[in-house]
Formats: structure tokens, C-alpha cells, sequence
DNA sequence: TCCGTTTCTAAGCGATTGCTTAGAAATTAA
DNA sequence: TTAATTTCTAAGCAATCGCTTAGAAACGGA
């Protein structure tokens, strides 16, 4: 066997992320990617194949950090609606903190819809069905213990949350922080 | 005097919010909007001085466009809560019967921020605080009529009506129809 | 140790990027 | 008609785009 890889390409990917969700799919370069992942043109085509390669792995890599570090909580919820709140209010402390300054990176893609191809909107439907599950698991919790009235069509809200969250994902990056209160208050007195 | 311009600059710039609408600013090349606007490199450049010239003008005549024709129905409201459905629905139908495909050209643009700059910002600012009012100027004449109750805080509903839109901005691209009706409805009903 | 295989570096490919410029064509006042 | 002024066409600028390649370096098995 020869020569091994001196890079790993999840901890490269990981770079990737950072620079399509700063700068998005047509404004990042490979000469950027090179210089931010660490590793040269050559490796950057023999491990993914072509610019869009990078972004689809940059994307699973995206979707995966989010399940396991933004959605953990709602995971984990035993369905008090007081999760799903902070969950949008982390969502918007961590765009406006600059801790993610960029947003979202699958809703900046999906804003960028028609430069991508069928590939990149499949992770996207496949992103929005994983967050809407979520929110439907905690729903389904919170009827449970009597949150939700038994009338309370859950889906829909699901689905309503889903729309909002994304809203949260535009507005955090522009509104004022009343604003968005508002919005997440607005949003909260409408589940009962 | 001498030999007067060929072109008429709000018509040329009307072609380029369709390019810029579509491709996103980094996508759009001075080529393809060369192309689509009908004039050539030193008609752009001599009348909007660089590619951002060109984008902020688009921005300018995109806000105009949306005020003149697609607010005009909530502008012209009495207050009826069913215009504000009305018009969410009519920006669903909008983007999924392909008229208007790449959803809303603001929001587009607030996903791409880095890439921009301060006066694009700003533009974006005005646009949504333009949404806002008109919002806050139906709740109020809604309030009125008794649609809403007297203890309606309308302020806080205008920013979320804008929130929501701004999340339909991003979701009618990817969801299909029956999550987004699903969207609409509980957004209606957090309005009482 | 030498071979076979792969990764690496670094240069370079043609095409395209945003933008500029030289000179011809067009328009109007004198 | 002439002179002054501007727009137009078309070519070209350096820089960067995504991607490829030649050859040196690094490994593991024999």
C-alpha cells in the first residue's frame, strides 16, 4: 500500500462549511477553499470530485452538526413548548451573537435555488423533513402531557414552525432584536 | 447638444432585476447582463458605473415594482384580515406557478449579505420596513373594525405578518403546497 | 532494497471575470 | 457645413475562474 492521506476529509469539509456558509455557493473559489481547508487543488478534486462535490459533503456535514448540536435539545425535549422557544431564541442569540452570523446555511442555499442543480435540492427537502419532524416529535410530546389541547392538529403546526424557523433564518439578519421578539412571540401564542 | 442615449434606463434596469432575480448577484455576469439588458459594456458602465451601481438600481426598481403591484390590494385595504391571507396566498401562487419563481429578490439578497455591503443593507432595511407598514397600516384599520380585539397589539403583529412572509420567501421554494397552506392558516389564526 | 501505487507540490490550461479604451458613428448648435 | 460633444462598437486589459497535469516525494509489500 502507498502513500496515506495527510488530511482528513471530514475535518476538511468542516473548513468547507464555514466558507460556503459565509460567502455561498458562486462567491467561494476553489483558491479559497484551498487556502481555508488546508490542502491543495489536487486534493481537493482527487477526494470530491468538482466544486459542487465539496458543497454536497459540505452540506451532509452541515446537516449532521445541526442535528447533533442546534436540534439536541428538541431531541431530547419531553414536549414542554418551552423548548421550541428557546430553540428560536438560541436560533436568533446565535446569528446576532455572530457565533453564526451567516444564518442558515441550508436556507441561504435554497435562496440560491436556481444556480444549484436537483442534487443540492434534495439535501435541502431532505433538511426541512428532518426539522419538521423534530418539531412534530415534540408536538406529539407536548399533547401528550396536556400542552396541546387533543384537538391541537399538530402537523400543521409542525409545519408552521418549519415556515417560521426559516423566517427567523432571513429576519435575524436584518431586523432589530424587538423585532424579532415580536415575532417569536407572535409565533409561541399560536400553539395551544 | 449631442447624440442622445438609445436606451431608456428604467427599462434596461427592469431586464437586469430579472437576471440579478434569478442568478443572485455573484452568479449574474456583466456579460449575461450585457445580454438580457440589450446594451453593451460601456452603456452599463457609463450609466451605472460598476455591476454594484447596476444591482442597487435593480434593488431601487424591485422595491417600486413589489410597492406598485403587489401591495397595491393591501394598500388599498379597509382592514379586512382575509386581504392579509389573500396575500400571502397570491406570493405562494406566485412563486409556484413559476410567474415569479425565485421568491423574493430582497430576501434572496438578506441570505447573501456578506457578499454586500453597506448600501445594499440598507436597501434591504427600507424594503422591510416598508412591508412592516403596510402590515401595521391593515391591522390598525382592522382593529378599527373590530376584526381584532381592542387589546390586539398590532405593533408586535406587523413584525410577525413580516417574519412569516419572509419565512414563505424562503419555504415556497422547497415545501409542497400542503404544508404551506398548512403554514398560512396557523398564521392567520394567531391574529385576534 | 527496490517496486508499485498513491499523494503531494507547483505550474499551467483555456475560459471567464469586472472593467477600460481607442476610434467610428450620431446628434445638435452655430 | 463645420465644430463640439456624447454614445456607440469592438477589442483588449490584468486578474481570477474551475480544473488538469507532470514530476517529485512518500509510503507499504516483496
Amino acid at each position: 500500500m502507498p502513500r496515506q492521506k495527510q488530511y482528513d476529509e471530514e475535518a476538511v469539509i468542516e473548513k468547507a462549511v464555514q466558507v460556503f456558509w459565509k460567502h455561498g455557493y458562486a462567491g467561494t473559489s476553489i483558491r479559497e477553499l484551498e487556502s481555508k481547508m488546508g490542502i491543495n487543488q489536487f486534493s481537493i478534486y482527487s477526494s470530491f470530485g468538482s466544486k459542487k462535490g465539496v458543497f454536497l459533503r459540505a452540506l451532509a456535514n452541515y446537516k449532521r452538526r445541526v442535528k447533533e448540536i442546534f436540534l439536541s435539545d428538541l431531541l431530547n425535549s419531553d414536549g414542554r413548548l418551552e423548548d421550541i422557544r428557546k430553540f428560536l431564541e438560541a436560533f436568533v442569540d446565535s446569528v446576532r451573537s455572530g457565533r453564526t452570523p451567516n444564518g442558515c446555511l441550508m436556507a441561504n442555499t435554497a435562496m440560491d435555488l436556481d444556480t444549484h442543480d436537483q442534487e443540492v435540492k434534495v439535501q435541502l427537502t431532505l433538511f426541512f423533513e428532518l426539522l419538521q419532524a423534530v418539531f412534530l416529535e415534540v408536538l406529539t410530546k407536548a399533547k401528550a402531557r396536556g400542552e396541546l389541547s387533543p384537538q391541537a392538529n399538530i402537523n400543521q403546526y409542525a409545519n408552521y414552525l418549519l415556515g417560521c424557523t426559516e423566517g427567523l433564518a432571513v429576519t435575524a439578519k436584518v431586523l432589530e432584536k424587538e423585532q424579532l421578539e415580536d415575532f417569536i412571540a407572535v409565533t409561541m401564542a399560536a400553539l395551544k
